[in-house]
DNA sequence: AATATTTGACCGAA
DNA sequence: TTCGGTCAAATATT
C-alpha cells in the first residue's frame, strides 16, 4: 500500500478516517476469540478479512478526499449514522415532528399529569424521522442513553428496550433509541430503530452508549427479556466476560465497536462484542481516553498505523501502534491460508 | 447523595 | 379496545 498523505483534513473527516480504521481493530479483535469455537475458521477469517478491508478502504476514500466543509455525509458520519458495518433498513432526514420532539413540555407530577398530552407517533416503516439498523451490538454507537422503558411487544419473543439521550435534559437532544431482539438468535440480532438526529455532538468519540454497567447487564445477561431467567451465560455475556478479561489490551473507542456482518457474503456469520462495562470516572477509560486523544491529535500518525495495520512493515514494539495485538492477530489470521 | 434502571401506569394512535 | 411509546415513582447502583 502506498504511503498516504493525510494533509488538509477537515475534523469530521478525520473522525470519520480514524473511526473506520479502529474498526477494523475491533473487526479483528472482536472476532478473535470466536475464531477459536468456529467450525470454519477459514471462513470466518476471510469475511473478516473482508471486512477490514472494506473498512480500510473507506477510511482511504475520506482520507484523500479533497478537503469538503462540512459535508452532509461527514457530518452524518461523525453524528452517528455511517455505519457500514451495519444494515440501515431506512434512513432519512429527521423532521421535527418527531414523536419525542414535543414530550419535554408535558411534564407534569403525579399520575394526573399530561394535562397538556404530547402527542405521539408510533414508529413503523413509513416514519421518515427513524433510522433502523440491524446489528449484534445494539448498544454500540458512541452515544450515551438512558434507559427509559421496557415493553413485550406482541409478536416477538422479547422484550423491546426504550432509551432517549443521556443529555436530553441537559441539551435538549431529543435523540430516542429502541432495542428488539429478533426471534432468530443465532447468533442474537438486534433491531435498533434510531429516532431524531443528535444535538449533543460533543460526547460521541470519548463516552459510550453503553458505559452503564446495569444498562449493559440488562439486555445482554437476560435478553430474552424474562426476568426469572437465571442463563447468564448467553453468548452475549461471555463476551462481555471475555472481554473483561482481555482488559489488559489497551481499549478502542468505545463508539467504534459496533460491528456487524450483515453485507457478509458468508449468510449466518455474524460476530458481536460489548464493551466491557466502565464508567467515565473508570481509571481504563480514563486511560483509553487520554491514549485515544493522543491519537487524535496526531491525525498524521493514523495512515502510518493502519499500514501497519495491514503488515506492512509493523513492529509489535512500535508505541505507536494502535493495539500491538491487532497485528498479532492478524498475522495468526494470514496463517491460515 | 447522585445517577441510572425497573416497572406499572398513563395515554395517544390505530 | 388494543397496542406501543413514554412517564415517573420506586429501586438499584455507584
Amino acid at each position: 500500500m502506498a504511503v498516504t498523505e493525510s494533509v488538509c483534513l477537515s475534523d469530521e473527516q478525520q473522525a470519520v478516517a480514524v473511526r473506520e480504521v479502529a474498526q477494523v481493530y475491533e473487526l479483528i479483535k472482536t472476532q478473535q476469540p470466536l475464531l477459536l469455537v468456529h467450525q470454519q475458521p477459514q471462513q470466518l477469517a476471510h469475511g473478516l478479512l473482508n471486512h477490514a478491508m472494506r473498512a480500510l478502504n473507506v477510511a482511504l476514500s475520506v482520507m484523500n478526499q479533497p478537503h469538503a466543509s462540512s459535508s452532509s455525509s461527514a457530518a452524518a458520519a461523525a453524528a452517528g449514522h455511517h455505519f457500514p458495518v451495519m444494515t440501515m433498513i431506512k434512513a432519512e432526514s429527521t423532521p421535527a415532528n418527531s414523536p419525542a420532539a414535543d414530550v419535554s413540555d408535558n411534564h407534569v407530577a403525579g399520575k394526573a399529569r399530561r394535562s397538556s398530552p404530547a402527542k405521539r407517533r408510533r414508529i413503523n416503516c413509513e416514519d421518515k424521522s427513524s433510522w433502523v439498523y440491524h446489528t449484534v451490538v445494539p448498544h454500540e454507537d458512541g452515544y450515551q442513553w438512558r434507559k427509559y422503558g421496557e415493553k413485550k411487544i406482541q409478536g416477538t419473543h422479547f422484550t423491546r428496550s426504550y432509551f432517549r439521550c443521556t443529555y436530553r435534559d441537559d441539551r435538549g437532544c431529543q435523540a430516542t433509541k429502541q432495542i428488539q431482539q429478533e426471534d432468530k438468535n443465532d447468533p442474537p440480532m438486534f433491531q435498533v430503530t434510531y429516532s431524531n438526529e443528535h444535538t449533543c455532538t460533543t460526547t460521541r468519540l470519548i463516552n459510550n452508549t453503553n458505559n452503564n454497567p446495569a444498562a449493559l447487564h440488562s439486555l445482554t445477561a437476560n435478553p430474552n427479556g424474562h426476568p426469572d431467567d437465571d442463563s447468564d451465560d448467553t453468548i452475549l455475556t461471555k463476551m462481555i466476560k471475555q472481554e473483561q478479561q482481555a482488559a489488559w489490551l489497551p481499549s478502542p473507542p468505545p463508539d467504534l465497536t459496533t460491528i456487524s456482518n450483515n453485507f457478509d457474503e458468508t449468510p449466518g456469520l455474524h460476530v458481536s462484542q460489548e464493551v466491557p462495562p466502565c464508567s467515565s470516572n473508570s481509571s481504563a477509560i480514563s486511560h483509553y481516553a487520554d491514549e485515544f486523544d493522543h491519537h487524535q491529535m496526531g491525525q498524521q500518525l493514523e495512515t502510518t498505523v493502519m499500514e501497519e495495520a495491514l503488515g506492512l512493515g509493523a513492529d509489535l514494539d512500535d508505541p505507536y501502534f494502535y493495539d500491538p495485538n491487532l497485528l498479532l492477530i492478524y498475522e495468526n489470521l494470514m496463517n491460515c491460508y
